[in-house]
DNA sequence: CGAGGGGTTGACGCCGATCAAAGCTGGTGG
DNA sequence: CCACCAGCTTTGATCGGCGTCAACCCCTCG
């Protein structure tokens, strides 16, 4: 029985102001990006945008809240929370992504919790106006409908990729995800914690420490000269090792 | 390393008739459901309709043909197959529910491979009719945008309840997916092969062999009197199994 | 009757969970 | 400035579950 309350999620979020969808410089990869300039101009419900700092709980799974939320930077991790107390990260979700859309279609409340994984920077759409600006404008369910694509594709690859093989495959796999989800410019990208690691592959965080200090004496997995916790991953080798045969 | 042609797909589907979808008497489960009868008069791809035998390959991952499938009846299990020949289940899907919904998403090609279980109807749709139908018709993007949330719930699940735990809890939650796919009006469904049941929760066959084994001895998978392979299950106490702590 | 494919069962060995203890780091208060 | 503490990480030792190999059974089909 792991023990429910080990961490206390820091919740209080900082409001950056109304959003202004039209002139939003990111809109192009946003929900939104196929709508006319002048759809946000008539909203009674308004979008606000915030900041959340590592760790925030943005909703908890079958709470009642009414609010889509759409990622402008950072990554938020979704978690599946099971009657026994037994919790797995469903899957990891970055810039560009909507979550929180199975309130769209009939859903009354969430089906997982979303907590943030570092800074994040999000935009609240509250459910009526999605349904007044989908009404208006039919394309925006092409939107939402390549959104829900993405994220099956992304529930499929991990679904496979980590749930399948040996602890040595599995964890090559997370690391590669790790290294697309949070490289910088450079490729360097920094471990999550172990518990995070070992929700998202079904392991003991035990045997997460002793595969990654493995990997970094094979110098697959290579520290920063700097002091702050960056790696960075000989890639080529970990796609080798997460498929081997045996 | 599993030998890849070691079953014999059987493709030989029966051509029922162009499909009637004005008449269709499970339209309303259908991906057709909100459209006006007077919606087919006009198609110049036609939708046909096929009865497939057990174990036909509907299509192949990575394969270019342009058909959305809709399942009249019957089960069809979509595979993820990795370089190395593993393959897993993904996901079954029944009665009601669209295959190959990613080719209108940009996919050029299928990102599954969809197999029969048992016989299935289905209705198959060129890509270029959804095409137009989606353009007169923009209330079918909706169904569509159903069809994925369903999807993605159901990947999720899956994820989380066959992925998590030991071989007891494991093997007690495919039991209980199965008789939810298959059970027929008196509660009895039959056991997919050995082969298909590793594929679906990553374990060895002969681990699920013992583990069906021990289910039977302890009455909570009871074979019914009659000779086919037709069992019940103890639902209740399957519960508790998949979800002790230990 | 023999061959072949699936299913079952037994024996054995290793991988990874679990328990336990000790190192590390950052934060807090004296 | 240092002592202390809490939470996270690492590492060791042990044990059991499950994969693997192998033999055998059963049923179907030629």
């Amino acid at each position: 029985m792991t023990n429910p309350s080990r961490k206390t999620y820091c919740t209080d979020s900082k409001w950056i102001g109304r959003a202004q969808c039209n002139n939003c410089h990111i809109r192009h990869i946003m929900l939104f990006s196929e709508l006319p300039e002048t759809a946000f101009s008539t909203l009674l419900n308004p979008i606000n945008n915030f900041t959340h700092p590592s760790s925030s709980v943005l909703y908890e799974a079958g709470t009642n809240k009414k609010f889509i939320y759409s990622i402008r930077s950072g990554v938020v991790k979704l978690l599946h929370v099971a009657q026994n107390g037994k919790t797995r990260i469903v899957r990891l979700l970055g810039k560009g992504t909507s979550i929180g859309l199975e309130l769209l279609e009939g859903a009354n409340s969430y089906h997982h919790t979303a907590v943030t994984i570092g800074e994040v920077d999000l935009c609240k759409i509250p459910v009526p106006t999605m349904r007044l600006l989908e009404e208006k404008y039919p394309v925006l369910c092409q939107q939402i409908r390549q959104q829900l694509q993405k994220q099956l594709d992304l529930a499929d690859q991990w679904a496979f990729s980590l749930g399948t093989g040996s602890v040595k495959q599995r964890v090559a796999q997370l690391i590669l995800i790790l290294e697309e989800f949070f490289a910088d410019e450079s490729g360097a990208f920094t471990l999550l914690q172990r518990e995070d690691m070992s929700a998202m592959i079904a392991i003991s965080d035990q045997t997460i420490s002793r595969e990654v200090a493995e990997l970094k004496r094979l110098n697959l997995l290579i520290k920063r000269k700097t002091r702050d916790n960056l790696y960075t991953c000989n890639t080529a080798e970990l796609q080798k090792r997460a498929q081997l045969t045996k």
